[in-house]
DNA sequence: TTTTTTACTGTTACCGGTAACAAATATTGC
DNA sequence: GCAATATTTGTTACCGGTAACAGTAAAAAA
């Protein structure tokens, strides 16, 4: 910045305004000024104006695993939102780990992020504490939280089991299993298979038909619990899966052994990933906003960082139960 | 830093080093400065120190698409490698736009970085100039060129093209087309439709019977492409897909049509989906080791910028097809 | 004991920008 | 035309660390 203020004959200052803003430079020295940042392809270190500034414009994105198309639809919401306004995205991992999140979280700190990004409600008490006291905006997306640490972006993973758990009854359905993978990491499953347990309760159904695999959610995995699930338990006529992927997995598979979706068994699924409306029977499934959420949630992040104050710092973007052959 | 050296009774720079290196502090001293940085719960700021040390740990991967799993994929691998060793993933999308790339090229070079992980070989002409010129190693992963900016993971697409096509000629098709979509921005894509031409060509088989479809790669889309190609020459008696994604949109259309596969057409994708090895009939593909190139290319940056050098700034993944009922 | 070496700690300057205020120039009003 | 005001530009200090070198204390060698 010292050689292009030189080459233009002006000080520091003046290229740095006309960098941040260039109205603010008289329209005599722009062009001087453009022509020796061009000519010396200048470029500023945003380290160093961060430092200085103390707006670093960075904001880390936590996800359990972007593999996951759910969460990867997420930072691509977020990412539309942050990237044209200047802000950088720090990715991170957890790896449906806490103890993960948690170190992603002091790590990400150290960077001075001018605000956050977490999935779920769910975190280590120690991460939990470490977000509310470090001063910058923190928006939690995807699920939503009785109490949550700042903003929150998401809808009621409960509410949704729980609706359409009453969806299956309605239809017909008595014995309704539902089926997770890792669910004691997975905690959005979790509460999703809470809220259908309660469902079924209320009406006086059997609630605890289901069961949770050991192994994260693959199409093979969903294949082998319904083939599971109903040997052990062959009065079950609907299966709840915690996800598309399981439940699609378990179409294909009772499309290989012969069953009949939904006469045999009537699956369901959660997400409202593409594949599920194309296969055979298409999936009754909860479609849920992920691209919208991430989208949101930044939004909101960059509402609060600008100082536009919110109406609401909870956002309940809900969620949609359709309908399709495999009910 | 100041308050916490002021409460352990020591200078600034001796806390730094007991961050850093903390066998460069005596026995005696350390107790006292890390009773005082948790005390006063101290977080050193990366901002400061990246200034000061010139070396920021960033790392921006940039991809076409998170939202398209087989990117996802490659960032998980990097981000394995990445995290475990201090650095950051400053994550950008192109939206398959190379001025989109060549802008957030320009910006991620900002932050300073000590690396940059790009996908394919396809960059616009200032683009490829901007990361040759920037004095960084650069890593061009998922495409193989024949000319890399600097390091390149990868395989052929080109060949992986050439090499499906051959395959399903030795099966015994003739008339074999070549789906993709929106091949003018998938240059991958459009290597693999040209190795596949190569291939029919040199055996003189017809190889224009193919379309480029004008929307981005949905199930949907690969049903309607499918329709449409059989429609427009009955004589097709294979369907190689840019992609899986597409390939098994079209398997489940000819499903829902009664058209059997491979009976009456074969069908053929490209990545290796897991949905592709569980959909009836089950799909012949080409694997690509999407999450091993991540990791990777991230392990050769790294081999880099801690001065190991490497037998070779170019490696060949390779990629395998595997032989399902679809053909 | 004295000298030399080693291990640790501190001092000073600087990384590359920006904030805050001061100075200079241009514009407006009377 | 001159003071008052607005606009533009510059000066200085500082953001929070680290590099490089200097200094001091402890250990080893003479």
């Amino acid at each position: 910045m010292r050689e292009v203020a030189d080459l233009a004959g002006v000080s520091k200052i003046t290229v740095s305004r006309l960098l941040r803003d260039p109205d603010s430079v008289s329209k005599k020295l722009r062009p001087r000024v453009e022509a020796a940042i061009r000519e010396l392809g200048y470029v500023p270190n945003r380290i160093a104006g961060g430092l200085a500034s103390m707006h670093t414009q960075i904001i880390p994105v936590i996800v359990p695993a972007l593999t996951n198309s759910v969460f990867a639809d997420i930072v691509q919401g977020v990412h539309d939102v942050l990237l044209s306004r200047g802000y950088q995205i720090l990715l991170g991992n957890t790896n449906y780990s806490p103890d993960e999140e948690e170190s992603l979280i002091s790590a990400f700190l150290g960077w001075f992020p001018e605000g956050i990004i977490v999935t779920g409600t769910h975190h280590s008490a120690k991460g939990r504490t470490i977000l509310q006291t470090s001063g910058i905006p923190v928006v939690e997306v995807m699920g939503l939280g009785d109490q949550p640490v700042d903003m929150n972006v998401g809808f009621s993973n409960f509410q949704a089991g729980y609706e359409m758990a009453g969806f299956l009854v309605e239809r017909g359905y008595r014995s309704i299993a539902f089926v997770g993978a890792l669910m004691d990491m997975d905690l959005r499953a979790a509460e999703r298979r809470d809220g259908c347990r309660a469902a079924l309760a209320e009406r006086g159904l059997p609630e605890n038909l289901g069961m949770d695999c050991p192994g994260r959610s693959t199409l093979r995995l969903g294949g082998e619990a319904i083939v599971s699930v109903l040997e052990k338990t062959p009065e079950v006529d609907a299966v709840f899966f915690a996800n598309d992927v399981l439940a699609v997995g378990a179409i294909l598979e009772c499309g290989r052994l012969g069953w009949d979706v939904p006469e045999r068994v009537a699956i369901a699924g959660f997400n409202g990933l593409d594949i599920g409306a194309e296969i055979n029977p298409a999936l009754t499934t909860v479609i849920s906003p992920r691209y919208q959420m991430g989208y949101m949630a930044a939004e909101m992040l960059m509402n609060r960082l600008e100082g536009i104050s919110l109406d609401t710092s909870v956002i309940d973007t809900g969620f949609e139960i359709v309908e399709r052959q495999s009910t």
